[in-house]
DNA sequence: TTTAGCACTCCATAAGATCGAGTGCTAATC
DNA sequence: GATTAGCACTCGATCTTATGGAGTGCTAAA
């Protein structure tokens, strides 16, 4: 990240307010403007505006417009010139109240972005949790028509994943009770990866003293527990329809890009995965986040963690002339609580 | 339905001419043009224009433009004017091919209307199955921590529907085993529906031969029943992005419109069930729908069954201004074509 | 019944004209 | 040396006007 130090303490508040005055307005700011604020000329501020443009922190769309910030710019004034809006308790209190009650991750993400999406007015997106990181609580068999079997699997987030499979030859419910008693013993409290592992290991050991049956079950179990760490749709997008109030997306090949993007599988879940190595809220100012259809926006993202493990990420996406100031906190929080209404079903006692 | 038996066979030929032109092109036809492919002068083509003006079957946008269709006079045209394009075979077979493969109704029904909103470059919306007319084939209970059942019900198109329940006090796994193979020997076969009414009636009759433990498990099974025949998310919607092409449709406003529609629950389910009263293709063209935001647009849906049962109903969406002749057989084969991939898997013996 | 002819209407597009906002630069001022 | 007033200049937004083309309705002739 670029620092400016040779930025003078003037030159930094007037950075501040312009960008603040476009955030707030969506036109470019000019001189008079915010000379008006600062107490000095409008010649002087120019001077100083030229300087900042000099620096490539602001631009200017053409001659006798006034300016907006660059991408720099709102870097800069993201990471070091913005004061967040402490949020509201009783917003905080009901959040929590809204997510706590929610009895399955899918339920409880659901109402989070809605949420989210709701609070913002921008579109809101959400990746489910890894499963990888998740324990193993309790798999099952049951046996249906034409060789296959329904295997049922909870995860430690009591989240269940149903997953039918084919097999070799048909099982018969006795079978499959005393497979799944098998690997409840063998993987219990693991997380999904090593619970899988371990299978391996188990079955791998005692290849003598297993039945044929049990033997085949095992791998119809490794399969439940692989299928179990993907996922269809591994993300949430809601409110993409709000992203259609702001004019500097009103367009209709702009919101195309976004919205075919929304369904872009591949690329969404690359980026999520590029903020999801640390803890804490990350900005993508427009091109930043290097996804073409994203670039008149900003993507603000924070990530969640059970069990001082991070699973996962939200964030928003609107325009990048937003409120940061209240956008991060709110991001900042949501996460915060759905990772704690996420702990508190986790920890509980099976 | 207005019927118009004083159309002479010519006044016919041209609304048939100028409904397939307008919608070919896009802009309002006028007298010249039509009178090229008739063989007639303008003025001629021009006087009966006006007699079909008078009927309400075509307007003018202002004075000095051509003309286009009315709703009565696309209501005319889709219903005794058009001919409708035979499918390739080869297209059929691929759909086939494509839907027949898919092993659960919730991946049929996306690959579905994947297809066909590819197909038609518009939007595609599929109810999923209603549940009462479903057979009942096993429910199963698994014992959670905190006073919690899972139920899981296999219906007979081998969907799963998971519940979780919260329940008085905790079961053993050995009472909840007790309980599911009595549930499934009452059950068995019976459609949703009856299932239920029976399950009742049975604990009704037997109430002083059943353990306690037996009648309250009863009661979670009517909650797993009664959960099964409702639906979080009762229909799909594919392809939205597709109506952004066309350009009666791109304007911010009736996008934003259309977008939110689509996540009206209630309103499009009302619209659906409209359509899945008899079998075969139904068609709504613009106000026809009695719903504002979809005015612009027509709805061409067929009714899709399972064993001679109407179950669901998918179709598309698209600009009043579609070819409807291309539509029309393209979503007819599709309905057919799901019911017989759901019969398939519904008839296949347990 | 059909058609040629003509006056008329209205939209779309381009071309000017005008206005206001804002800039950069220079010279005077603090 | 920093600040400011003043002024010429640029550029987009908006409004007005002109022009051409497409199409109509009506009438009178074929």
């Amino acid at each position: 990240m670029a620092s400016f130090p040779e930025l003078s303490e003037r030159a930094q508040h007037l950075l501040k307010a312009l960008v603040e005055r476009y955030i707030g307005e969506g036109q470019p700011v000019g001189s008079r403007a915010l000379a008006k604020d600062a107490g000095l000329s409008p010649a002087t501020i120019r001077n100083v505006m030229a300087d900042l443009e000099d620096l490539g922190l602001i631009t200017s769309p053409h001659t006798s417009a006034g300016r907006l910030p660059t991408v720099s710019g709102y870097r800069l004034f993201v990471d070091s010139l913005l004061t967040v809006k402490p949020l509201q308790q009783g917003l905080v209190d009901q959040l929590w109240l809204d997510l706590e009650s929610r009895d399955n991750p899918r339920d409880l993400l659901e109402t989070a972005s809605k949420l989210l999406s709701e609070l913002t007015h921008m579109a809101c997106i959400i990746s489910m949790p890894r499963r990888e990181t998740l324990a193993f609580q309790h798999i099952e068999f049951l046996p249906l028509s034409d060789h296959r079997v329904l295997a049922i699997l909870v995860t430690s987030d009591q989240e269940i994943h149903n997953k039918i499979i084919h097999t070799p030859h048909s099982f018969s419910a006795a079978e499959l009770q005393a497979a799944a008693n098998f690997f409840n013993a063998v993987c219990a409290g693991k997380d999904m990866a090593s619970a899988r592992e371990h299978l391996r290991a188990e079955l791998q050991n005692e290849r003598e003293r297993l039945s044929e049956q049990l033997l085949q079950a095992g791998e119809i179990a490794e399969q439940a527990l692989l299928e179990g760490g993907r996922l269809k749709k591994p993300f949430l997008v809601r409110g993409e329809t709000n992203l259609m109030d702001f004019v500097e997306l009103a367009d209709v090949e702009r919101l195309r890009g976004l919205f075919e993007a929304f369904r872009q599988k591949e690329s969404i879940v690359g980026l999520l995965d590029r903020c999801l190595e640390s803890p804490g809220v990350k900005i993508l100012i427009g091109e930043e986040s290097g996804f073409r259809p994203l670039e008149p926006c900003s993507l603000v993202t924070a990530s969640y963690s059970v069990d001082n493990r991070v699973v996962g990420v939200l964030g928003v996406i609107g325009p990048t002339r937003m409120k940061y100031e209240r956008v991060i906190p709110l991001v900042d929080i949501t996460a915060k609580l759905v990772g704690a209404a996420l702990n508190q079903r986790t920890l509980a006692p099976t």
